[in-house]
DNA sequence: CTTTTGGTTTTGCTATTAACGAACCAAACT
DNA sequence: AGTTTGGTTCGTTAATAGCAAAACCAAAAG
C-alpha cells in the first residue's frame, strides 16, 4: 500500500519532468520559427545594394504575393531582425537588416546553453538515489560539459563587449 | 547592354547566395528535427530508473502506439542518442540513453557557429563594393563576432578534452 | 470626395508532418 | 508445423505550416 503510492507518486514526478524537458527539446528545434521565405527575404535584405529596399522590389525578386511578403517581414521585424524607414516625400517604407539587433539575437542564442545545463541538473538531482551509479556518471559528464561551456562563454560575451566598448 | 549584362549577372550571383544563405536558416530552425513523441521519449529514458527500458514499458508510460514508439526510436539510435542492449535469454531490447554520444552530440551543435562565421564572411566579401559602408560595418561586427566566439569555443572545447583526458 | 498607392488582415487552400492502425515479419517457443 | 513475442513497415488520417487571393484600410494625390 505504502509501496504502491510511492511507485504512483514518483511516476507523476516522472511525468512532470518529462513534459519539461520533452518541450524544451521540441522548442529547441524550432527555435527561431523562421519559416523559408523569411530566411530567403532576410538573406535578400542582407546581399541587396543598397541594403534597403521597398516592399515592390522585394515581391519581385522573391515572386512571392504581397500577403507572404507582410507576413515574413511581420515576423522579422518583431525578432527586431528587420526594421524599416522612410524617405521624407516618398510613402514607401525601406526595409533593412538591422545588424545591431542581428548581433544580439544571436548573443541570445549562446545562452541556450545555460537553459541545457538547468535541466541537466535537474535531471542529475532527480536521479541521485538510483543505484545505477556507473549511468548517473554519464550524466553528470554532460552536466560539467554545460557547466565548463556556460561560464567560458559568458566569460567570452562579457570580454567581448568590453573589448567593443574601449574601441569605439 | 554592357550594363545590363552586369546587372542580370549579378542578380543571378544574389539568387545563388539567397538559396544558400536561405537554406542554413530554415535547417537551423529543424535543426535537430526532433519529434514532440521523440522528445518525450528521450526524456523519460533519461529518468527512468533502472536507465533503460524496453519496448513495453515505453508504450505503457508514454501512452503511444507501437509504430509511433519504433519511429522515433529509429530516429534517436540514428542519431546515436539511444541505443539498445539485451540481457542473454531475454529477447526483449533495452533502450537507454548513450550519454557518451549525447555528449557528441551537444560539442557538434556548438561547431554550428563555425557554419554562421563561414556564411557572414561571404556576405562581407559579396559586399564589398558597394558604397554603403556603414551598413558594411554593421555586417562586419557580426563577422568579428562569429570569429571571437568560434576561436574561443574552439579553446574551450579543446582544453575541456584535454582535461578529460588527464582526469581519466 | 474619389482614386491611387502601399501595404495589412482575413480567409482559404495545399503540402508537410506527427502519430496511428493494421498488416507484416523473423525469431523463439510449443 | 503452428503460435506467441517483439518489434517494423506501410498506408491513412488529423493537425499544422506556409503561402496566396481577395477584401480591406489609411494616407496621400488628383
Amino acid at each position: 500500500m505504502e509501496k504502491v503510492n510511492n511507485a504512483t507518486e514518483k511516476e507523476a514526478l516522472i511525468r512532470e519532468q518529462v513534459e519539461k524537458i520533452g518541450v524544451f527539446l521540441e522548442q529547441q528545434a524550432k527555435a527561431s520559427a523562421i519559416t523559408p521565405l523569411a530566411g530567403r527575404l532576410f538573406a535578400f535584405l542582407i546581399l541587396s545594394d543598397p541594403p534597403y529596399q521597398n516592399f515592390y522590389d522585394i515581391t519581385e525578386f522573391l515572386q512571392a504575393s504581397k500577403s507572404s511578403i507582410s507576413t515574413a517581414l511581420k515576423a522579422l521585424e518583431q525578432s527586431g531582425l528587420v526594421d524599416y524607414f522612410t524617405f521624407s516625400g516618398d510613402r514607401k517604407r525601406y526595409f533593412r537588416v538591422n545588424t545591431k539587433k542581428w548581433l544580439e539575437v544571436e548573443q541570445m542564442r549562446l545562452q541556450q546553453a545555460t537553459i541545457a545545463l538547468g535541466l541537466a541538473q535537474d535531471i542529475l538531482e532527480f536521479r541521485k538515489d538510483s543505484k545505477h551509479q556507473d549511468f548517473n556518471e554519464g550524466v553528470e559528464k554532460v552536466v560539467e560539459f554545460y557547466e565548463y561551456i556556460t561560464l567560458g562563454m559568458q566569460d567570452l560575451l562579457e570580454k567581448w563587449k568590453s573589448e567593443q566598448k574601449s574601441t569605439k
